[in-house]
DNA sequence: GTTAGCGTTGTGATCGTTCACAAAACAGCG
DNA sequence: CGCTGTTTTGTGAACGATCACAACGCTAAC
């Protein structure tokens, strides 16, 4: 090989290899461009365009000689010049709420992990509260991010959204474990099925007096819940004996299971979320109950714990890396063929058995045994 | 009020107030720019840049003609434009690891909500794995997005960092709970304080026969408390009974405490999360231990379940808020004023005392007792 | 030796906003 | 009225990339 330096530029066998670089006074310090890469490379701009989004038609040496230059000036692509100019963009925002709760928190890990995946960036909202003003807010900010389409992991009910038409106004969206409708695409675990999967269970097992502990009934996924223990029972011609509600956390279900006992005899108790049915155990033990000798329990979520609450908990698993990769493919395909977008996806969860639900062995009822 | 309609022109009271709107085809369906909302206000896109940026030297009557040409629009001003300009970006970059915990999914959480306090978004990537090349992954993923800083909440050693000086060049970023250093600025939450609080207490209770479940060791998070349990022990000149590991979960602290049992007698266990102290509150049981009598232990992370495990457990509180406020408004300062921005930033955390902790009431052994 | 065709590279316009500066409008004062 | 100073508004040039198109250098065919 021959090599020479001529003229503040090295050339080897004939070919431009690279310029010395004239630290431009007005360039310093700020990031390198496509330009100075250019430069340096001895190419035009374009061609490190082309380079850098992978175009077939660059011959190879040329290629080597602009990615050469890429890595000596530390060059990244500026995303706002390019979202700018082709007027899309690689960020999609979520917006979520709950994310202390298991549920929306593995939600939003999975959706994060498969938009990174297929190469989209997440821009992150997450409500302090589920107001309207504070999902507007949220909204604007994503906006300005300039995101190309929302993923919305919020128990919103339809009128809510539907009044923000404005808002959403050009900006494709995925309504995620959100009110079901035709009206907006959305995708979802089939809280339904689990709540009949979780009551069938106990009625399967014999139980006759059943309690029910539901979630916040402003969320859909509680009243979805709800819903599905509801139409088991009905079908096997039960009435709940009580149907409370508490606000999902462990602290929740423990008031609103204290209270429950005061009034009301029951051998099983099926419960929104696997926090609150962390409560219930509580109370019941301090009540002297057994479980599931006295009481049968099932909770809801199958977060990694519940195999060592006292006892390990019978309890609902949703799949929520498919559901994340789901939604996020329907996202894009609303974003890039909107024609051929899924309306609405739906994942059926499955029963996690484990000791806290058998056969009732006491009398029909949950007797006070104080110890 | 005089309003009269000219020329396709609201005029009340001699002023302009709407024109009647051409539907440029080459302008429809395109989200509103500048320039549309200027001819419908009838002034000049300058004008409508300082009305959106709460510029001052705007006449009142004129911003609300604006005002409302904006809402007539649907108007969003597009940030990919406005950080092209203007060299800088409302978006900072978070990183994570392990937000299945609750430690690092609270910290993603305040500082989400801290950022959007102070005008910024948050552009979210979870580390999949703590290795180099998701990490790399990770940074290019956010610097695509066009992130004015980085804050990462992930325990990564020094050694990691600095090898990526290079990636990290140009982009301010702030360490949060990781390897501690002059070398780079970070916020933290005093680990080695909670881990000798912990044990102190344990101490001052009269236990002598003290065992240590710590986190991952590749995490900081987890050295740094293992450190403080032993300088305890040391300053009060005992030694631990045995120090082990598990991997933060429930299950790991399950097993590892099993395998304790069969080897060692202790009066006082020191866990590093709570997750791992419910598996071990779950093997103590299964061991016919009691708590507290036969043996106290103490969590860490204060998560809001802990009150509800069997029993309530003593752990230690992070406030997880401040960090999350105190962390933004350092890398906020790194951007803005780099000269003046705090290097390092430290919170201590508390105690809460429940009822997995009393003094010993047995011998200072653990005795086995199977029921 | 043209001409056509292909692979490769370069040029000018463009995206929607902000910045620096200039110009207009208005008020106060002698 | 003319001068000055302060508001208020407008103009042209950037920012860093992509897109559409044009032009170049080869090889192959007529």
């Amino acid at each position: 090989m021959q090599c020479c330096w001529q003229n503040q530029t090295l050339i080897c066998d004939g070919v431009t290899l690279s310029r010395v670089l004239k630290p431009n006074p007005k360039t310093l310090g700020k990031p390198a461009t496509i330009k100075d890469v250019a430069s340096h490379a001895g190419v035009s701009y374009q061609t490190v365009s082309r380079v850098i989004n992978e175009h077939p038609a660059v011959k190879a040496a040329t290629r080597v000689r602009v990615e050469n230059a890429i890595r000596v000036f530390n060059y990244h692509p500026n995303g706002a010049a390019r979202s700018l100019v082709s007027q899309r963009s690689t960020t999609l925002g979520i917006i979520s709420f709950g994310t202390a709760f298991y549920g929306p928190s593995q939600m939003v890990a999975s959706i994060e992990q498969a938009a990174r995946g297929r190469g989209y960036g997440l821009s992150y909202a997450n409500l302090a509260a589920l107001s309207i003003s504070e999902l507007t807010d949220a909204i604007k900010t994503l906006r300005r991010q300039n995101v190309g389409g929302l993923l919305i992991v919020a128990p919103l009910l339809e009128v809510e959204t539907a009044s923000l038409d404005n808002l959403y106004k050009n900006l494709p969206f995925v309504l995620i474990d959100a009110e079901t409708s035709a009206k907006h695409p959305f995708s979802a675990i089939d809280q339904f099925a689990g709540g009949r999967l979780s009551a069938e269970h106990l009625i399967a097992l014999g139980h006759r007096k059943i309690a029910l502990l539901s979630g916040p009934q402003t969320w859909y996924d509680a009243k979805l819940r709800n819903k599905g223990w509801r139409t088991a029972l009905h079908n096997a011609k039960l009435e709940p004996v009580q149907d409370v509600a508490g606000n999902w956390s462990a602290g929740s279900g423990y008031q609103v299971t204290k209270q429950l006992l005061e009034h009301h005899k029951f051998t099983g108790l099926l419960v929104g979320n696997d926090q609150m049915a962390l409560g219930a155990l509580r109370a019941l033990h301090e009540h002297g109950l057994r479980i599931p000798e006295d009481v049968s329990v099932v909770g809801f979520d199958n977060m990694p714990e519940t195999a060592f609450f006292e006892p390990p908990l019978t309890t609902i698993e949703q799949d929520f890396a498919s559901l994340g990769q789901r939604c996020l493919e329907q996202l894009i395909a609303l974003i890039e063929k909107p024609e051929l977008a899924p309306r609405m996806q739906v994942i059926v969860p499955k029963l996690i058995v484990r000791s806290s639900t058998d056969v009732p062995k006491t009398q029909p009822s949950a007797v006070k045994v104080k110890n």
